[in-house]
DNA sequence: CGGCACGTTGAAGGGCTTCAAGCTCTGTGG
DNA sequence: CCACAGAGCTTGAAGCCCTTCAACGTGCCG
């Protein structure tokens, strides 16, 4: 998004509060304030009790679960636009995850206090923060059917195409070049596998030339073909 | 919970609707009708457009995704009290899979438009709606996890253990038997793996007399083992 | 330019699926 | 009321996908 750092400018730009009468406005940008988090920086660990919520202006961050065995799993991955725990802000949830910096992220802070009294206030923004919800809610439905019914290289092809959406950048030839840090272990992650499975599917993509794969760097060559893979298609 | 047939007699007794002042209650008693499922009967399929939300009143119910190769993948059971279809009656969305009934079963109906309107004019509704999406997402997180991480035993034990909250009714010698039909097929496709493996780890906890496991019935007898099946904790 | 995180590749094995065959219970129609 | 058809369930065997463990490249950054 932008480089700003005035809280005043950078609130009308977020379209979820693009409703809101300037008076409350006003109200959040005299409340709200910015935060920066480095590479690896953690915002809030899995099980804080829930303070606020925040909005991606830089970077990339992701929300990552623990389970007891120690693997993790990442939950989501977010952009600038993206609004973070709002759920648990709402509702005095415990953070569902520990939610990590990839690399160096602005954040503006919303007091869950200040969200609570202007969805009081403010029915219109109230619609907004459900449209939200329900937004990742059918995305999680969408998770859990991957997971439970396809293969690791279904999910993965599949995950390569939701980050085409989330952070494509067109390259030459209708390729795809993914605009962010994304390690084996990353995708690992994402899709309940391990980091060797990730590296010898890669690897088979590779000399499939449907890809072109780098260190945390990833390129797509065919994104048709990744279609046809996630969907299990014949070739 | 009842087999009341009037619409005005049950909707003071939805603790969703507790809020409501009796003239938005009205409202809804005017508009709101009574439906009735038999088992194997069908709500609404997968893609159709959403047009209303329900509440179970009577009976059990499940969402269940199909996938591209027929596998079914269940998303959630509702009892009495439940709401369902929320999320795609407010914003408009297809229902993100088809809804089921697994017994005779009450709906209230409740129009889309009427719960828009009455979100836009009641901010405590929508506050109402918006901790209910939390719970759900949280949820749906959860199994994103499970399914990541978790062996099928620990997937399983932990359905279980979640079917004791929600349909559990104790028995003798602190056991407590489901409330509910589930077959084996049942608990596969709650669990992402076949019913085959279902069967044989079922067999293996009846051996060790965790459960009983009849035809379509579980009763299990020592919830702990369960529970330390599901955390992977040595016996 | 050396260390370390990231990545590759091989080999072994296990958890789970798949296919198959047969059993048991339930409910329904004659 | 009973028999039988079919849904639900069990169990075995084969094998595959994926994990796990291990050893070794590779390339980036201080």
């Amino acid at each position: 998004m932008v480089g700003l750092s005035n809280v005043r400018d950078i609130l009308p730009a977020i379209g979820f509060f693009s409703d809101l009468p300037p008076s409350a406005l006003e109200k959040l940008a005299s409340t709200a304030h910015l935060t920066r988090l480095d590479r690896d920086d953690v915002l809030f660990h899995q099980g804080d009790e829930a303070a606020s919520a925040y909005v991606v202006i830089d970077g990339r961050l992701r929300l990552v679960q623990h389970s007891a065995d120690g693997k993790d799993v990442t939950m989501a991955t977010f952009v600038p636009g993206d609004m973070i725990g709002l759920v648990v802000a709402l509702t005095g949830e415990p953070y569902p995850g520990t939610l990590e910096a990839l690399e160096t992220s602005q954040l503006l802070i919303l007091p869950g206090s200040l969200m609570w009294e202007l969805l009081t206030a403010y029915a219109p923004l109230g619609v907004r923060v459900i449209r939200l919800l329900a937004e990742r809610l059918i995305e999680a439905y969408d998770r859990i059917r991957e997971l439970s019914a396809e293969r690791v290289q279904q999910r993965v092809a599949r995950s390569l195409l939701r980050l085409t959406q989330k952070v494509g950048v067109p390259a030459e030839n209708g390729s795809v070049r993914l605009d962010i840090r994304l390690s084996r272990q990353d995708l690992a992650q994402m899709n309940g596998t391990t980091l060797e499975t990730i590296s010898r599917t890669l690897s088979a993509w590779e000399a499939d030339q449907i890809i072109a794969a780098g260190r945390e760097q990833i390129v797509i060559l065919k994104p048709h073909a990744l279609v046809r893979i996630a969907e299990d298609l014949p070739a």
